[in-house]
DNA sequence: ACAAAACGTGAATCAAAAC
DNA sequence: GGTTTTGATTCACGTTTTG
């Protein structure tokens, strides 16, 4: 299933663009990038207590022009789609020096975005000159490969984290500070290390356990530890052997996953067995010629058929057909049709009859073990 | 000093692009644009309750490809330019559809962007199919009309409006409802229209009394509505009658300056920490997989899964509702989960971690300070 | 009259498995 | 791979209706 090259849980040396085109087409589910913002600072920052701001000055995020910005973007947004899966998506993040060129030019190569996600900062630096608004929030754009293409959105993942409520387009989350912060001789080690709590969200909504991720512009590896963590399996590219190598040393000292394999995984009732209405039948939970009612309240009234199709007016189908035939737009027959309870005379969504299947067959599935 | 015909206080009937070209050159000294989205829509959309959602699909926001869009974009945007003073600055707002394409063009255009700012919604809506994030935030791009000239930022004003602390590039109000969403015999006048709250804000940061304020897509004149409250002059430009015989209308009807503008200023209820369960995972307090324990002594072990979820004998769910499960009566999950400490191993309840995970937060607020 | 419950609605690129 | 069938999915507010 896997590409049989692919280089597993490493980090590649090298310039992205050139390492990606080495790399198997159609072989990576998720990618995150965190390419150069091209900041274009033009002089020192001095806070008001004249100490010195340490800015973002590395060479690496020098670029002579937009014109040159757009073809290094152009250049690594087009070697990533090519390793992407039918089914995979891309996650870029970027603040306003960039990201409007970012997020154009993935949509000209055929990138279909699914959400922008704004990154609430907690605690961000303030504008020191008070010259404009405090810059409290980076940009992510979450894009498919192409359009219409099924992708992985772990939507009960979210919301369980998220107190049971949909997860929402904008995170608070505070900056990477203190003891996450990797530092060499009390230095920070890079300028622009992400916080794992985000590589956290991004990667439990849009992978699952096994899949693959990658990282053209890796760093000091947050996203190869944060996968680690989350039993995703990575792809790490990293221009400067420095920073190759602290990854390296950081991801081996990081938490492995632990052995209990079931937690890892995100519940999908979407992917659960499928029960046919005819198995109530077969199980004994409804009778043919039982009566059906559409809705709590109203008269309308259909019979159950030996066979599991529903027979009303004249018509004759399955539950979601009849509803459909009763309600415009689209009908989740198991909701719609309710039965009468034998003891309490009260209707129940038939619904009901089958989460009581479900159960039955679940525990003579581990009465069997 | 102002351009002698310079129409002001008015709304302008035609299209922005060949009216902005019989508008004197460099007179204006703001420009807010809230231009179409070309918003993509291929289907209908129903909610869960089986009705119908009335999405925007005006004539006016069907674009035939990113090129024909793009080419909208440019020219509108080089005619907002001439207008402009040099000391002028511009605001457009948009979503994920637009607003890259809008944000490169602008720069292309020689624009230098000053902040983007994130309007977050307090009340936007849900996303009903559980596939995406609720997409709850609009873009704003404030741009200068080149790099390094002076503009107005009024630093103070917006300190004032945000308790005396600096005025952050996220800003949380709620959408236009209720009194204040215009309605023609009890439908909405206008899909789109936006809060005056949002422009209270942008023209009190970035305008002065007597400035010209002009807005390319006047739609049904919230902008005229402000900048008459706040003291400033304005111009709207609107191609569709009826929206422009309404702004007149609305404008007319609209309190004059002088009124207290206190309903304007809007409490920001983010700030109040709110710190789900799977805060502790994604800050890497506790692992997917770790044990919790169901008191100080007892034997009941659940599991802590990767999206912040509780698994207990069979069942699934936060740690509150596990807990109820487990014990009759409201139950509080923090204080009764414990984790073992890795030193001592003793057992410690959960509330301790997060009482870590808020000093944390807070110690890393301050540092800002 | 008043409180509680029910209802309506907003810039939305909103389905996925089985055959 | 295109077509058919099954069936999963919503939050904060303001307004209206019910008790």
């Amino acid at each position: 299933m896997d590409a049989p090259d692919l280089p597993i849980n490493q980090v590649l040396e090298g310039d992205c663009i050139d390492v990606l085109q080495r790399l198997p087409a159609e072989s990576i589910d998720l990618i995150f990038a965190d390419p150069p913002y091209n900041l274009q600072l033009r002089r020192e920052l001095w806070r008001p207590n004249l100490t010195l701001v340490d800015g973002v000055d590395d060479a690496w995020d020098q670029f002579g022009s937009f014109a040159d910005y757009d073809a290094f973007t152009t250049a690594w947004l087009s070697a990533c789609r090519r390793v992407l899966k039918r089914s995979g998506t891309l996650w870029v993040i970027g603040s306003y020096h960039n990201i409007y060129r970012v997020g154009a030019r993935l949509q000209d190569l055929g990138f279909w975005i699914l959400n922008d996600v704004v990154w609430i900062k907690s605690n961000p630096t303030p504008n020191f000159r008070g010259v404009r608004f405090t810059n409290a929030h980076e940009t992510l754009v979450w894009a498919q490969k192409e359009r219409g293409a099924t992708y992985t959105f772990n939507h009960h993942a979210m919301r369980a984290l998220n107190e049971d409520k949909q997860m929402r387009s904008d995170w608070m989350l505070p900056i990477c500070t203190g003891r996450e912060r990797l530092r060499v001789n009390g230095q920070k080690a890079h300028t622009t290390q992400k916080p794992e709590a985000l590589l956290y969200r991004v990667l439990l909504a849009s992978s699952n356990p096994g899949d693959v991720v990658l990282d053209p512009f890796f760093g000091t590896g947050t996203t190869g530890v944060v996968a680690r963590r989350l039993n995703r399996r990575w792809i790490g590219i990293e221009r400067d052997p420095k920073y190759a190598a602290l990854a390296r040393e950081r991801i081996a000292a990081s938490p492995p996953p632990g052995s209990a394999p079931g937690v890892y995984a995100s519940h999908n009732p979407r992917r659960e067995t499928r029960l046919p209405f005819g198995a109530l039948l077969e199980n004994n939970l409804l009778q043919p010629g039982d009566p059906l009612y559409f809705g709590e309240q109203s008269a309308i009234c259909a019979r159950v058929q030996a066979d599991g199709s529903l027979e009303y007016n004249g018509q004759r189908g399955s539950i979601h057909k009849i509803a459909r035939s009763l309600h415009p737009g689209p009908c989740n027959g198991w909701q719609l049709w309710f039965y009468e309870d034998a003891g309490s005379r009260e209707r129940r969504p038939i619904d009901l009859l089958r989460q009581q299947l479900r159960d039955l067959l679940k525990s003579s599935d581990e009465g069997e073990k």
